[in-house]
DNA sequence: CTAGAAGCTCACATGGATGTCAGGGGCAAG
DNA sequence: CTTGCCCCTGACATCCATGTGAGCTTCTAG
């Protein structure tokens, strides 16, 4: 497919993924006049480099550990191995955070909800 | 406390107090010579604040939920209750998300492994 | 063949939080 | 008084993913 089929797939607009091929985490086979064709595979690693960056990481980043996607069997992915170990780290520890602060958004909701019944006692009494 | 002070308690530069405060996220007495001054309160609403922009909100959005923290019985917090419903719901929904994609970090990095003992052991026999 | 949709490259713009620098005032200790 | 440290405002700089526009080529449908 073209690029234009790719970003509507993908929902990722047509700038990004010529972005993402820049950054060398995307790749591309061109036709004689130059225009980039994908195949589905490419569509689905379009869609696991959008979890990465929703993930809080950087286009440097995602490329480091990208050799690691793409040969798992690989000994330059030893570097990228570890990369990842510690990015799935600092995502851990980001997601307790989230967590943490959902409960804190759920405790102001309820205390405002109960002021807010106070509120209404003495209206209906 | 001044605003040095405040900085090195929360971690947060001063730069970006003197921001909060421009944003409407954070107030500060003043004294005469226009210093800014600080209770030990506030060091804690900066604590919220940094919670709230991880979790991925914006200056503007946290400025509209705030009265919500501030007074949770006044009426003006009626839309203040109801962003910050939405504003949760929508960090759980990203949480959910990160955690699919630290599951499929943990995937790849199990292939990984399991392809790193594939190679040992021909070399181990 | 022609018109319009879609691609290409290059390059500049944007937004949001923060860094940084310049130029000046405030205040405590020597 | 001076030295040193902290604070003030204002403004410009930075990073990074993405938007946008110009100018040109390529493909496709009629």
């Amino acid at each position: 497919m073209r690029i234009g089929e790719l970003a509507s797939r993908t929902g990722v607009s047509i700038r990004s993924l010529r972005y993402y091929e820049e950054q060398g985490l995307l790749a591309s086979t061109r036709s004689t006049s130059g225009q980039r064709h994908y195949t589905d595979d490419e569509a689905e690693r379009v869609a696991f480099i959008q979890r990465l960056y929703a993930a809080g990481l950087s286009s440097r980043t995602i490329a480091e550990l990208l050799p690691c996607v793409d040969s798992p069997s690989a000994e330059n992915s030893d570097a990228a191995l570890e990369r990842m170990a510690q990015e799935r780290d600092r995502l851990s520890a980001h997601i307790a955070d989230l967590v943490r602060t959902r409960d804190a958004l759920d405790g102001l909701m309820a205390t405002n909800r109960a002021h807010r019944e106070q509120l209404r006692v003495p209206l209906a009494g």
